[in-house]
RNA sequence: GCGAAUGUGGCGGAAUUGGUAGACGCGCGAGACUUAGGAUCUCGUGCCGCAAGGCGUGUGGGUUCGAGUCCCACCUUUCGCACCA
C-alpha cells in the first residue's frame, strides 16, 4: 500500500462501473449456472414468470423476483445448490390484444419485447440460470403443453360439452369462470355476455376433495390456502328429492289427498340444501330457468308468463342477475310433495337460483333463508317457522327478516327439540329412509373450461373424422404448430381466426387416414403456466417433457414465491395438472409447492401504480440513477415483503448511504484486532440477519445491517478488517454486485457466493451484567446496570439507591416482582 | 352480506412468551468541514411543558404488578368471494 506524502483520491463506490464489470464476469465464468446433474442438496427457488409485456419490466415484477433471488442467493450461501430458473409466459389474449392494437404480428413482437425483458433483467443483478429459460410461445415448449392436454384426454379428463359461457364480446372470446370479475372481463372490463359454445373443458371438480384436503399439508401463506378453500367452496348438505304431483289428476282437485310416501316412477325434482333440518319449513320449490324440468312442469296456463319470464332472463347478462338484489320469479302451475309434511308446495322458476351449483333447483325456506324470505315476501308464499332462537318458541312470529341463527327445531314433529347441527345429521337419515334423499358434499369449484377462439395459444391437438369422430393427436406427431397467419383478429362468430385456414385445419385422420379437420381453438394460457415448473430443470431434453431422474431431484419445488392474485388461478390448475400427472404415472408427487409466499404489493403515494395514475416507476431511470444494487435493496427495505409498501422516491437514498459507508468501510479497513464491543454487535447482527432473511423479514434484516454499520463507524473510526468482512457476506443476497467487488477487494479470489454464510459465536452475546428496566407502580422509571443473575432483594436495593428511581419508591412496596434479566416491577 | 387482513410520530415502518413503544430509514432542526453543497460527518427529533412531570399504539370497556400485544363491543381502511341454497 502507497500512503502519506499526496494522499490519493479514495477510490469512491461507482455502482454503474462495479455492476458492469460482475455482469461480465457471472456471464463468462457462468456462475449462475446449476450443475442440475450433479446437484447435491438441491435448491429449487422458483418465483412466477413474467408476461413479456411491451411496456417492459414493472416495479412490481423486481420487487418479486430480487425478494426471490435474495433467498435463493441466501440458501446459496447456506451450501445448497440452488436452481433459480426465470421465463416467459408470452401467449395469451393480452400479447394478442396489444398486438393487433399496434398493428404488428405476435409472432415479430414477443420475440422483441422478450429481449428488452431479458435486458432489464440482466441489470437487475439475478442469480437466473438462462441456460434453463422457457419461452411458452415457442414450439419446443408447447409441444408439451399439448402433450399435456393429451394426457388429460387420455385420462377421462378432458371433455367438450356445449355449455353456457363467459363470452366477452370485446376481446371475443370465451372466458374461464375466474376471468370473470363481477360479471365483467378481468382483463378489459366489458360485461360478459351468456353464450352456448362447444368447448373443451377439463374436469377439474373431480378433484376438489382433494385439492382441498391436500391444503392442510402445504406449507402456504395462509391468505392464500384461504381463498382456494373459498375457491373450491365445499359445502356439506344433502340432496333431497320432491315428487312432482300430476297436474292432471292431483292439482286439479280442491281437496288433494296427498300420501307423504315420494311415489317412485313420478317426476321428481332434486335439490341441493345445507339445511335438511329445515325440510319441514319447505314452502316451496324454486327451480333455475335454465333447469330441463321447466317446460315440463309449466302448466297451460302459466306457459305465457313462463315463456316470457325465461325469454327476458335469458337476455340478461350476468351481471345483473348475478349482482342484482331484486328477486323475480314466475309460478309454473305445478306443485311438488314436501316429503316431510306431506303438503303441496307450488314449484317456481326464479333466476336467483343458479343452474351451474349444486342441482339447479332449491328447496325454499323462507324462514331461515334470507333469499328465500326475500322471495317469499314479494310473491306472498306462505312463511313458517322451523327454528327458534334464544328467547323464541314455535309460535314467536319472524317479523321482517329470515332467521339464520342458531337454535332448536320447532314445528318438526319428531325433530322439535334438537339443536341444528344434530338436526341435520338426523333429518338426513330419516329422509334417506324414505328414499326422499341422501347426504352430499358439494364443492363450488366448477370444471376449468380451455377452449379459447383466439390465435395466440398452443393449438388444442385433437382432429375430428366424420369416421373416428374425436381423434387426439398422436404423441408423436406434436407439436401441432401454430402458423404464422395474418389475419389473426377475432370476430363475433365465436369461431376461431385459425378456421380460416383450410389449408391447416385440413388434415388426414391419424386414425383412418381420410380427410379430417383440426380443432380450431387454441388452449388458455393459464394451462401453459400450469406445468412450467415440471420444464426448467428438463430444459434441452426434446425427447421427453421433463426428464424422470431430473425430476425425482428437483421437485418438487423447495420454494415459490409469487403474487396472490394468482392464489386462485395459476396456483390451483398447477395443483391440478400435478395431481393428473402424478396419476398417470408420470410424477411420484402430488403437490407442486412445497413451500409457497405471497409477496405484498408496491404502491405508490398510497395507490396502486398504474399508466392513468402516472405514479408507475420505471426501474430503469432508478438503477440507472442508484444502482442496481441499491434499488434492490430498497425494493425490499420499504416495507415487510409478504405485504409490500410505500414506494417513495427520495427513500432509496438512506439504503445507498449505507452501501456507501460499507465501500468505505471495507477500502479504509486495517488490519488491527477487532473492538469487543463491536464483535458483539456483529455476531448478535450475524445471528439477526441469518434469522430474518429466510423468513422474508427482509426490511429488519437490513435495519439490522444498517445498525451494524452504524456501530461499526460511530466516531469516524476506522474498522478492523474481521469487523467488516462477514458484513460483506451478509449484504451479497441483497446487494450481490458491490459485494463481490468488496469480497475481491479483500483479497479473495473466488466469488463470494461461493463462500459460506459466516456463524455467530453464540458465547459473545451474553453478558454477566445486564439492563434491568425499573417499573414503579408499572410505570418505567429507568434502568440500572446489575449482574445477570441478581436476586430481587438486591434489585430492590439497587433500585432504591438510584438517585432518579430511589424518589418513586416511597414507604414499603405492597409487592415486588422481578422478571429475571428484564425488569423489575416495585409496586407502592 | 360472507371470508381474510389492517389501524403505531410529519412519512415508510420496528417491537420474543404480555415486560424500556417508536429500532432502521426518510424528512426536519442545529452544528462541523467547505469557494460552494442537493456531498460527507456530529448531535437532536412522539406530543404538551421552562422544568419537575404528564400524556401517548383507531374508539369504548375489561383482565393484569404491567397491555401495541390478551378478552368483549364498536369504528376505519384494504383485499378476496359475492343470490353457491
Amino acid at each position: 500500500m502507497t500512503m502519506t506524502s499526496s494522499v490519493p483520491e479514495p477510490v469512491a463506490y461507482d455502482p454503474a462501473a462495479i455492476e458492469a464489470r460482475w455482469r461480465e464476469r457471472w456471464a463468462e465464468l457462468g456462475t449462475h449456472r446449476t450443475d442440475i446433474a450433479q446437484g447435491e442438496s438441491p435448491f429449487y427457488a422458483l418465483m412466477m414468470f413474467p408476461y413479456p409485456s411491451a411496456e417492459g419490466l414493472h416495479v412490481g415484477n423486481l420487487f418479486a423476483f430480487t425478494g426471490c433471488d435474495i433467498y435463493a442467493r441466501f440458501q446459496r450461501l447456506q451450501g445448497h445448490t440452488v436452481f433459480e430458473p426465470l421465463g416467459y409466459d408470452a401467449f395469451g389474449i393480452h400479447s394478442e390484444n396489444f398486438a393487433l392494437k399496434v398493428g404488428r404480428h405476435p409472432m415479430e413482437l414477443i420475440p422483441s419485447n422478450i429481449r428488452n425483458f431479458r435486458r432489464q433483467l440482466d441489470r437487475a443483478g439475478l442469480m437466473v440460470d438462462w441456460s434453463k429459460s422457457v419461452d411458452t410461445t415457442d414450439p419446443s415448449y408447447y409441444k408439451w403443453t399439448q402433450w399435456v392436454f393429451l394426457q388429460l384426454h387420455k385420462h377421462g379428463l378432458a371433455y367438450k360439452k356445449a355449455a353456457a359461457v363467459n363470452w366477452c364480446p370485446s376481446c371475443k372470446t370465451v372466458l374461464a369462470n375466474e376471468q370473470v370479475v363481477a360479471g365483467a372481463c378481468e382483463r378489459c372490463g366489458t360485461v360478459v355476455e351468456q353464450r352456448f359454445l362447444e368447448q373443451w373443458f377439463f374436469n377439474i371438480s373431480k378433484y376438489a376433495p382433494r385439492l382441498l384436503e391436500n391444503l392442510n399439508t402445504l406449507d402456504w401463506s395462509a391468505t392464500t390456502k384461504q381463498a382456494q378453500r373459498n375457491w373450491i367452496g365445499r359445502s356439506d348438505g344433502a340432496r333431497l328429492r320432491f315428487a312432482v304431483l300430476d297436474p292432471l289428476t292431483d292439482a286439479g282437485s280442491s281437496a288433494v289427498s296427498v300420501t307423504t310416501e315420494v311415489r317412485s316412477g313420478s317426476t321428481q325434482i332434486e335439490v341441493f340444501t345445507t339445511r335438511p333440518d329445515t325440510i319441514f319449513g319447505a314452502t316451496y320449490l324454486v327451480l333455475a330457468p335454465e333447469h330441463p324440468l321447466v317446460e315440463q312442469l309449466t302448466t297451460p296456463m302459466q306457459e305465457g308468463v313462463v315463456r316470457e319470464y325465461l325469454a327476458a332472463s335469458v337476455k340478461q347478462d350476468l351481471v345483473s342477475r348475478k349482482t342484482t338484489k331484486e328477486k323475480t320469479g314466475e309460478f309454473t302451475g305445478s306443485y311438488a310433495v314436501n316429503p316431510a309434511t306431506g303438503e303441496m308446495i307450488p314449484i317456481w322458476i326464479a333466476d336467483y337460483v343458479l343452474m351451474e351449483y349444486g342441482t339447479g333447483a332449491i328447496m325454499a325456506v323462507p324462514g331461515h333463508d334470507e333469499r328465500d324470505f326475500e322471495f317469499a315476501q314479494k310473491f306472498d308464499l306462505p312463511i313458517q317457522r322451523v327454528v327458534a332462537g334464544p328467547g323464541d318458541n314455535a309460535k314467536t312470529p319472524l317479523g321482517d327478516a329470515a332467521y339464520v341463527g342458531d337454535g332448536v327445531l320447532v314445528n318438526s314433529e319428531q325433530f322439535d327439540g334438537l339443536g341444528v347441527e344434530e338436526g341435520k345429521v338426523k333429518a338426513t337419515a330419516w329422509l334417506a329412509s324414505k328414499h326422499a334423499g341422501v347426504g352430499v358434499t358439494n364443492y363450488r369449484l366448477h370444471d376449468w373450461c380451455i377452449s379459447r377462439q383466439r390465435y395466440w395459444g398452443p393449438p388444442i391437438p385433437i382432429i375430428y373424422c366424420d369416421d373416428c369422430g374425436t381423434v387426439p393427436v398422436p404423441e408423436d406427431q406434436l407439436p401441432v404448430l401454430l402458423p404464422n397467419i395474418p389475419d389473426f383478429k377475432p370476430d363475433d362468430s365465436g369461431i376461431s381466426p385459425l378456421a380460416r385456414h383450410q389449408e391447416w385445419y385440413r388434415v388426414p385422420c391419424p386414425s383412418c387416414g381420410k380427410q379430417a379437420r383440426r380443432e380450431t381453438d387454441v388452449s388458455d394460457t393459464f394451462l401453459d403456466s400450469a406445468w412450467y415448473f415440471l420444464r426448467y430443470p428438463s430444459v434441452g431434453r426434446d425427447d421427453v417433457p421433463f426428464d424422470r431422474e431430473t425430476t425425482k431431484k428437483w421437485l418438487p419445488v423447495t420454494t415459490y414465491i409469487g403474487g396472490n392474485e394468482h392464489a386462485v388461478l395459476h396456483l390451483l390448475y398447477s395443483r391440478f395438472i400435478t395431481m393428473v400427472l402424478h396419476d398417470a404415472g408420470h410424477l411420484d408427487f402430488e403437490e407442486p409447492f412445497t413451500k409457497f409466499r405471497a409477496h405484498g404489493l408496491i404502491i405508490k403515494e398510497g395507490a396502486k401504480m398504474s399508466k392513468s395514475k402516472g405514479n408507475v416507476v420505471n426501474p430503469d431511470d432508478f438503477i440507472n440513477e442508484w444502482g442496481a444494487d441499491a434499488f434492490r435493496t430498497y425494493l425490499m427495505f420499504l416495507g415487510p415483503f409478504e405485504e409490500g409498501g410505500d414506494f417513495r422516491d427520495s427513500g432509496i437514498s438512506g439504503v445507498k448511504r449505507f452501501l456507501d459507508r460499507l465501500w468505505a468501510s471495507v477500502r479504509d479497513c486495517g488490519t488491527g484486532a477487532a473492538d469487543d464491543e463491536v464483535l458483539r454487535k456483529l455476531h448478535a447482527t450475524i445471528k439477526k440477519v441469518g434469522e430474518d432473511t429466510p423468513a422474508l423479514s427482509y426490511n429488519t434484516a437490513i435495519a439490522a445491517m444498517m445498525e451494524y454499520m452504524n456501530v461499526l463507524r460511530r466516531g469516524e473510526r476506522v474498522p478492523a478488517r474481521a469487523e467488516v468482512e462477514p458484513m460483506v457476506q451478509m449484504v451479497a443476497p441483497f446487494a450481490p454486485h458491490i459485494a463481490e467487488e468488496l469480497w475481491e477487494m479483500l483479497g479473495h479470489k473466488t466469488s463470494v457466493f461461493q463462500s459460506r454464510w459466516p456463524a455467530f459465536d453464540a458465547s459473545l452475546l451474553t453478558s454477566d451484567t445486564i439492563d434491568l428496566v425499573v417499573q414503579v407502580g408499572g410505570k418505567t422509571r429507568g434502568k440500572i446496570v446489575v449482574a445477570k443473575d441478581i436476586t430481587q432483594d438486591a434489585a430492590l436495593a439497587a433500585a432504591k439507591a438510584d438517585p432518579v428511581i430511589g424518589k418513586f419508591i416511597t414507604g414499603e412496596p405492597k409487592k415486588v416482582i422481578l422478571v429475571p434479566g428484564r425488569l423489575l416491577n416495585v409496586v407502592v
